[in-house]
RNA sequence: GGACUUGUAGCUUAAUUGGAUAGAGCAUCUGACUACGGAUCAGAAGGUUAGGGGUUCGACUCCCUUCAAGUCCA
């Protein structure tokens, strides 16, 4: 509605003598109580005209119907001037430009941008929490794709540390040459299941010796067990080829077994970086950072940065023994992804109780005087919660994501079935569906939620599949697909159609917001505004499909243009999904 | 101790970034041409936007404060 908004600009130059920025213009969706579709809103003008709003509003209002062609009439309700379009100029924003190829294509914006995702660890198998980051991360770099970026998809795999030695360790101990082949287990939950076992030992030996009267803390530190796990990291290190090798191997059935899950979640990589590659980096940064006064060095050697003038604390950059911590190597990490591919933004999608750390991270590399940290983003999203509390992988209570998938897909199968909706499938077809469907549910669950907000899930309670959800949309989606088979045109011929009914206009009003949703979706990296835009689309669809006959009407051209409405929503719905990650059945 | 995030109908959530009578879905109740696909549509009911104060033409949105839930920093 750019021409509204310029409209508006030159009557308050004319009117008022006043040069505005766009942005100083209010505009908005015309309520549905009042007649029009875009609303400008004109207290903030009143200072300007200096009259009354309803007085402002309509001198506006006037200079917009006799200088704008595509405005036809409008009314004004206090600070609120109500614009309606004529039919000619919606009819050929439909023809002209919804109803094009190129619609939803947008040009390269020639900005490149990384999307840092999943980053799992290799000590246990994904659950629902990780099922948020992928599905957020992959809508996010399918939004960004869309809008105009060369996105690279980057995952950050944390294969090393004193948690892949626990779960090495039991294994090596209580594991008895165990393989995922010989147990027919998925190698992530074989090795997921020794971490369990570790801990399990691990207990019992805290206990005993705090039965022989050593404190909780000091049984912790002297437990056998955590000191052999302690000395391999070191062996690690060190590079012990017996370690390493076991290392290699464990690591080897965890990816296999993430293999199968990423599959079924549909998401992918182009890069991964690994920990056991990058953990040392960051030490020259640290070097940078004192040189140039930006960090500075206590007494017992360690180095720190002051950020007590931004309202944090004095941040530990690296150990008075010179080993890292976290940020050390996140900082080294950051300059080697800018090293590798010179984007101009990175956007790191990770949990919020990461939020300092990034905050720390981000304004550190600032001051080092990065030019690329202002392209740096942190989407942090909230936890999902059982209604028990926090999933803990040591005791078990996590919902595990190929769990979680099959049981979906299981739901989705028996939703199917029950509705007999599946004759003449064969059996591949079927469980095609089942997938689609199941993990539609699934995906449109989590990502129509804003990324920040907490989620709440309870197993006992099932996913709809009916009202606000993915099936919903698929099936509205099958249903055009339905009537757009059985009407046995595909060019569709109205130029004598020269008005419509106000659900027809509600629809083309809908489709031709595409572009500017993915646009804002894009700048704010969220799923959750395309996923409630394809949910409003396919609600007003259906609407318009139980007012208005399709192909029952005679009048040749009326049922063209219906036709093409349906073709174009059907075509709208099918890239909003799959910008969410979601494919569409043409039956169901 | 300090900092951050969240709080909207019984439940899950939206509100164009400060705009009109806070909009949907689930669940509940009522209805839909003998279904162009009923996983749909139309309608009813459900709200002191956690509580209190402030800023202004106007506040779910901004500021202060209290409460609740969660997280982080050494």
């Amino acid at each position: 509605m750019d021409f509204i908004v310029k409209g508006t600009l030159d009557a308050v130059k004319a009117l008022y003598a006043a040069e505005l920025k766009e942005s100083d213009i209010n505009l908005q969706e015309t309520r549905k109580e009042f007649e029009g579709e875009v609303t400008v809103v004109t207290f903030p003008l009143t200072r300007l005209s200096k009259k009354s709003p309803e007085q402002t509003g309509s001198e506006i209002g006037e200079y917009l119907v006799t200088n704008l062609s595509q405005v036809s009439r409008f009314n004004v309700i206090k600070g609120f001037l109500n614009i309606s379009l004529t039919d000619e100029y919606l009819l050929s924003a439909f023809r002209d430009e919804i109803l094009s190829s190129s619609f939803t294509e947008t040009a390269p914006n020639g900005k490149k941008v990384m999307v840092e995702y999943s980053s799992p660890n290799t000590n246990k198998p994904l659950h629902l929490g990780h099922i948020r980051n992928n599905l957020l991360g992959y809508s996010v770099s399918e939004i960004l794709a869309a809008s105009g970026y060369d996105v690279i998809k980057a995952n950050l795999v944390n294969d090393r540390g004193i948690h892949i030695c626990k779960s090495m360790l039991a294994w090596q101990k209580f594991g008895n040459g165990e393989t995922p082949e010989s147990t027919g287990l998925k190698g992530d939950k074989l090795v997921g299941n020794y971490y369990v076992i570790f801990d399990k030992e691990y207990k019992k030996q805290i206990d005993e010796l705090k039965a022989q009267g050593q404190t909780e803390d000091e049984a912790k530190k002297n437990a056998p067990l955590i000191k052999e796990a302690q000395s391999m990291l070191q062996k690690w290190e060190a590079g012990d080829e017996e370690v390493i090798s076991l290392w290699k191997t464990m690591n080897g059935w965890v990816y296999e077994g993430f293999d199968v899950t990423y599959k079924k979640l549909g998401v992918n990589f182009d890069k991964f970086y690994y920990e056991s590659n990058t953990y040392l980096l960051g030490k020259d940064i640290i070097d940078e950072g004192l040189e140039k006064g930006v960090f500075f060095k206590k007494d017992d050697n360690s180095v720190w940065i002051d950020l007590t003038a931004e309202g944090l604390d004095e941040k530990l950059v690296l150990r008075g023994d010179g080993t890292s911590v976290y940020i050390t190597q996140d900082l080294g990490t950051a300059q080697l992804k800018h090293d590798d591919f010179q984007m101009d933004e990175s956007i790191y999608v990770v949990g919020n109780e990461q939020d300092y750390h990034f905050k720390v991270l981000f304004l550190i590399l600032e001051k080092l005087g990065k030019s690329w940290a202002k392209g740096l983003y942190h989407l942090s999203y909230g936890m999902v919660d059982l209604p028990s509390g926090k999933m803990k992988s040591r005791e078990g209570t996590v919902v595990d994501a190929d769990d979680l998938i099959q049981e979906m897909v299981d739901t989705a199968k028996q939703r199917t079935e029950e509705l007999g909706k599946v004759e003449g499938f064969s059996e591949k077809e079927k469980s095609k569906l089942y997938s689609m469907i199941g993990m539609g549910a699934l995906k449109y669950f989590l990502l129509k939620v804003e990324p920040k907000k907490r989620l709440l899930f309870d197993p006992n309670e099932s996913i709809d599949f009916q009202g606000h959800t993915g099936p919903f949309i698929q099936y509205t989606h099958a249903r055009i697909c339905s009537v757009l088979g059985k009407a046995g045109v595909d060019v569709y011929e109205f130029d004598a159609i020269k008005t419509f009914s106000a659900t027809e206009r509600e629809l083309i009003l809908a489709l031709s917001k595409y572009s500017e949703t993915l646009q804002a979706a894009a700048k704010e990296f969220s799923p959750a505004q395309i996923a409630n835009y394809v949910y409003e689309l396919a609600k007003l669809y259906n609407k318009f499909y139980h007012e208005e006959p399709i192909l029952k009407v005679d009048d040749y051209q009326l049922k063209n243009f219906r036709l093409a409405l349906s073709k174009a929503t059907a075509n709208i719905i099918k890239q909003g999904m799959a910008l969410l990650g979601i494919e569409v059945p043409e039956r169901m």
